[in-house]
DNA sequence: TGTTTAACTGTCATTATATACAGTGATCCA
DNA sequence: TGGATCACTGTATATAATGACAGTTAAACA
């Protein structure tokens, strides 16, 4: 029996077997190497598939998780969805509520067309920045900071943290000898020095940051 | 009678009619909007015509004029070449020789994926900054500086000049009431404005900074 | 004045492509 | 043991799409 095509198509994204991620990835090199996606003869071919239904049934399953989309009756009417896509564009968050993932939806003001192997390791998105406390590393108001997403921080690390409801940009320091005593260092000396002790107050790591996007420059005597 | 495909397909990019630059526009807005190229039925039916062969003559002289490359046999097969694809990449300039332009093929040492309208005015290359003398406004050494190609500098805008063999990137202003005079203007107590008179040194303003690209941040200490 | 070119209209044969229906064999789960 | 899922094979057909031939009209050129 082929493929049945079940209710609802839920947003699932990674729970892919192993063969749909290569047609997938197929499909990728194929929008990418000729400007077009292929046909279903063609993904069988390049598979060696003798029969074309090998690969209809493939597009279907792959359509039913999400990652394209199939326009019916139109050739090549493959759409490679966001979720799939090679990603050559970045989200960029704007103001982070307390308590939401940093990448919710609502955050994402808009997307730029910037590589996020760019940078490394790989940026995930572009974090606005606010205030000047990171002035004197080069890194202004309303600069747009390449995060990488990650929970780890090496001492002298630029870090996206956030402490309690806040999100905050400082480079990171573990004390000397302690386990639960870290700084958070703004580079400005109009901003003080942050002392915690890991076991009074929570702190969680969202990201390193990884680069600088600055759209515009500073007018004079901005500084 | 149609068009006649002629001898040799000219490297030509932008002796397109405004109507060819339609269709060129259509089928990038059509493969950014839906992941595939249109057909010439559907060309023809987003300008009305009521023949699918004036859709077929558009492509050919796109085609001769060297902007895209049709497969023949293959639905959908219109590859955008790279004249005509948006440009989502910005080169990079090192290090510029004496006396050459900068945009010259050797000076080029890679190319970014960033798309050069996130700038504005657009981007035109990557300039790789070399020393610290704007670095209090946010542009460090190794920075890549978005440059838009213009001679024309308005007071207070930060610019690429070239003064003599060296290209440099300063504050640009102008000395009120003097139409010969005019300085470059470091941000970084530590250089010395240079003053200007075009009557005894030519100044050239290769073009307008318009944003910050830096890969990786700073280390500690580095201020 | 004749020639060329851009920008179309109209018809048609051929081929490229999608998609339905009917299977097989292997693996995993309960 | 039965049911579900994955990964295919094989046949058939309607339609999507290309591409060739034969025209028309208006403007530009020389």
């Amino acid at each position: 029996m082929t493929v049945k095509q079940a209710s609802v198509a839920a947003p699932t994204s990674d729970q892919l077997t192993p063969r749909q991620r290569q047609i997938l990835d197929l499909i990728r090199r194929h929008v990418r190497e000729t400007g077009y996606p292929p046909t279903r003869a063609e993904i069988a071919a390049a598979f060696g598939f003798r029969s074309i239904n090998a690969a209809v049934d493939h597009l279907k399953a792959l359509a039913k998780h999400g990652v394209i989309e199939l326009q019916q009756g139109t050739s090549r009417g493959i759409r490679l969805l966001a979720v799939a896509d090679d990603g050559l564009r970045l989200p960029v968050v704007g103001q982070v509520a307390a308590g939401s993932p940093i990448l919710a939806a609502e955050h994402i003001e808009e997307y730029h067309a910037v590589d996020p192997a760019l940078f490394r390791p790989r940026a995930d998105y572009l974090l606005r920045v606010q205030g000047s406390s990171m002035r004197d590393a080069g890194i202004l108001d309303g600069d747009l900071l390449a995060v990488h997403r990650t929970p780890q921080a090496q001492n002298g690390q630029i870090v996206v943290a956030r402490l309690g409801d806040e999100v905050t940009v400082k480079r990171f320091r573990r004390q000397a000898g302690w386990v639960h005593r870290v700084q958070l260092l703004p580079e400005n000396p109009d901003f003080a020095v942050l002392d915690l002790d890991l076991r009074e107050q929570g702190l969680i790591i969202e990201g390193l940051g990884v680069g600088i996007l600055r759209r515009g420059l500073p007018p004079p005597t901005g500084s």
